[in-house]
DNA sequence: AAGTATCATGAAAGCAGTTTCAGATTGTTT
DNA sequence: AAACAATCTGAAACTGCTTTCATGATACTT
């Protein structure tokens, strides 16, 4: 006895009731009586005994786990959002079990096991492109989903209006003055990742046609999201006598690289060059940043909470929640 | 049969084998004969079986999951260190477990579900304080554990050196020819984390007095993290006739407000102010911080390969691994 | 050819709980 | 007092796979 763990059997012993009793001392205490309670409860404490989590779960077949599947995690971005997940998660005594995928293959690898082998009770899918394929596998296996930045048919989804987003630098840089923009972005380098930076770029392109301003396409950059790349294009459309006069970057991680590539080159930002960012990082209230807030916790704790409301109420209408955007007005913009 | 999914049992009877048999071929196909190993291969392929995860850790008492326990992430650097982790432990086909704990409440119930009902096979500790009854607990489990940033008499761990830490950026700082040295930290707020910002203060102030040099009282400002407090400090500790020449912080993201502030009120930093943070995150290198690099990032791989060691290996010598510190020397020291 | 070692295999006993079902006890109604 | 309902409780089945053990069938010695 000594060393090994107690069973609920040794309870039951020792408490002179059967298993069942005790079980249901743990988990519907008013369908025992109260004498036969107290005798379980000693003996609970006498024997300092704790169910094991993943016997219960698999007696119940509930397992207690939220999964996050994830591009591998080198964005900052996707932190905040696993933040705001992990919130929600650990007030419901859920575990978060993060699977950080690096490749297409790895991608369809984890669906594949999730969907078969059973292991959580509701998967969050973060800015990933899932194909058709997996997708279907992730219908047919009824477990909760929630895809956050693709809006996917017949699931549940958080929705990053990129289009959106796009158009509100643009109309905002229009009001402050701006005429001349510019664009630097991320070419979504990797097919399973969602290509958020193409919809704002033609959200931002398409407002300013309609105010009869074609962004030229030497003020347009996209590419590769490496340090050497990115500082790059950033160079390429700064350092020009004909450069915008204001810049809307994908992401504020470009916009901090920018800002710090102008600063060099003594370019001031918000004086000689507007600059707006997108994600609004905590980061970028530091630095002044103006950027589109896409709420980042509170899409993931959105996302979360979707996933726990499905496994409470599993036929409910599948639901799109349209996380809000906020354009953040900060120093970089201000002339 | 439909809907419902495989199990190993609908496997032998197809095959006309056991389920044992079918077992064997899964996990060591060389003990079962040929022409009954296609067989059961044929009856996996034709129903899709897939064993179900949690049976089998049920059955084999491993779970293939490490748990990562951490303060309540709103700083990145936890952040880059759990991407540490993460890229060793999917690599090695684990899960990974994140806890977050917001109170010590919460830390010594965590403490208590993990070493009491059995979910994981090892753990990861980031900067938290435990008090020596859950030691306790944790040492009884026979839990692979590994520390970081705290050194845990009998535990693995990753030590930071944060006093050498003090040291070094005082070293580098004089040696840059600063001689009127301030500090702006973050007073560890909560008994459970730990307080890494005093040793690194101290081994900073005993440098500077080795040189004969006195860091003056009104030169250090410790304070909560929040952002008002911290601005509060940083104001303080600037906006003097006798200003300190360098400032040293405990963390980036305090030298990150202390940058915006000082634009802000056209104090120039690293022509008038040498300033280095802690941490080397990410944003530092972009903003040209010099800072102390505390290898997020690996020590996060090596707590959890320490973890995956220990748990091949459980009677192995207790084992300290050193985290590299390394002067990042960048513009904000540049006079 | 007898005796022994090796191998393949299935039955059954784990793993540690929950849940169903049916019987026993108690309580309430007529 | 009989009939019925409600409440407790334990035996047994269930979750799905692994592993031990015993057995029968080969292969290898001497």
């Amino acid at each position: 006895m000594a060393g090994k763990q107690p069973t609920i059997y040794d309870v039951a012993i020792k408490a002179g009731v059967s298993a069942a009793t005790v079980s249901r001392v743990l988990n519907e205490p008013s369908r025992v009586q109260a004498e036969k309670r107290k005798l379980v409860l000693d003996a609970i404490n006498e024997l300092k005994f704790v169910p094991k989590a993943e016997a219960v779960a698999h007696a119940r077949q509930q397992y207690k786990k939220i999964g996050v599947i994830a591009p591998f995690f080198t964005q900052p971005s996707f932190m905040q959002r696993l933040r705001g997940i992990s919130s929600v998660l650990s007030g419901q005594h859920y575990e978060l079990v993060v699977y950080a995928i690096e490749s297409t293959k790895e991608l369809e690898e984890y669906i594949d096991m999730l969907t078969s082998a059973k292991r959580i009770d509701g998967l969050v899918v973060l800015c990933l492109n899932i194909r058709e394929e997996s997708l279907a596998q992730l219908r047919k296996a009824d477990l909760p989903v929630c895809f956050v930045e693709s809006d996917v048919e017949g699931f549940d989804s958080v929705v990053v209006e990129n289009y959106k987003g796009g158009r509100m630098a643009a109309e905002f840089l229009y009001n402050k003055g701006f005429r001349t923009p510019g664009f630097v972005g991320e070419a979504s380098r990797r097919a399973f990742a969602i290509p958020a930076t193409d919809f704002r770029l033609k959200g931002f392109t398409d407002y300013f046609a309609e105010k009869g301003i074609t962004v030229r396409s030497e003020n347009i950059w996209m590419g590769e999201f490496t340090e050497d790349k990115i500082d790059e294009g950033i160079k390429k459309t700064l350092l020009r006598e004909d450069r915008p006069d204001c810049v809307f970057t994908s992401s504020d991680l470009i916009a901090i690289r920018l800002m710090r590539i102008a600063r060099y080159y003594s370019i001031s930002v918000s004086k000689e060059l507007g600059l707006i960012g997108f994600d609004d990082l905590d980061i970028a209230e530091y630095l002044n940043l103006s950027t589109i807030c896409q709420s980042l916790d509170e899409s993931g704790r959105l996302a979360a909470e979707m996933v726990l409301n499905r496994l409470k109420e599993p036929s409910r209408a599948v639901c799109k929640v349209i996380a809000p955007l906020k354009v953040m007005n900060r120093d970089s913009t201000e002339i």
